[in-house]
DNA sequence: GCCAACGTTGGC
DNA sequence: GCCAACGTTGGC
């Protein structure tokens, strides 16, 4: 039986509304909030349980990826699209035809050192991480595939604990 | 707080 | 279907 291979994520937030410690905190969290239909598709067609993220911090000071969390739940629909009292509420969004859904990610590992924004962009200079969407100008995407060799070095950047494998 | 980048909306 | 206006993201 033909099971995929595990693919490699980068998920963005900003640490002042949930961070990597708060992961660590709940062990597992469903994301939700996306209202991005590249980001939601990621989410709901191509994420599988078992595969791997990079957890950013985005509007912090500095940016960047502050550990890994694994994909613990695939794709359902997000309920804060049919919540009228949450900020993500989505009155299109139909419950029998969901706009918007959601993966569970749990926590893996907290760097122990924040692999900053400025150090992957001196890393792809240098070619090492050459293409990676994060260092792209003007990538907003908060859902983004990461390439393999990218996530590994990534985290032999970080010192990390976690290992690809295939 | 600024603003570049870029996605979405809505008038036509 | 075009595209101007508007809103959001996110680095700085």
């Amino acid at each position: 039986m033909a099971r995929r291979a595990r693919r490699y994520w980068l998920m963005k937030s900003e640490p002042e509304v949930f961070s990597i410690d708060d992961l660590e905190r709940v062990s597992s969290e469903g994301w939700d909030g996306v209202r991005n239909y590249q980001a939601r598709n990621f989410m709901r067609d191509e994420m599988a349980v078992g595969d791997l993220v990079l957890f950013y911090h985005s509007n912090a000071k500095p940016p960047g990826v502050a550990g890994v969390a694994r994909v613990a739940a695939e794709a359902y629909p997000d309920p804060t699209a049919f919540d009228t009292e949450s900020k993500y509420y989505d009155a299109k969004s139909d419950p029998e035809d969901p706009r918007w859904w959601q993966v569970d990610v749990e926590f893996v590992e907290k760097f122990s050192e924040l692999v900053s924004l400025d150090a992957l962009r001196e890393a792809a200079e240098a070619g090492a991480l050459e293409g990676m969407a994060v260092v792209q100008r003007g990538q907003r995407l908060s859902v983004q595939p990461v390439d393999r060799a990218h996530f590994a070095r990534v985290l032999r950047m970080a010192g990390a604990k976690t290992r690809v494998r295939a």
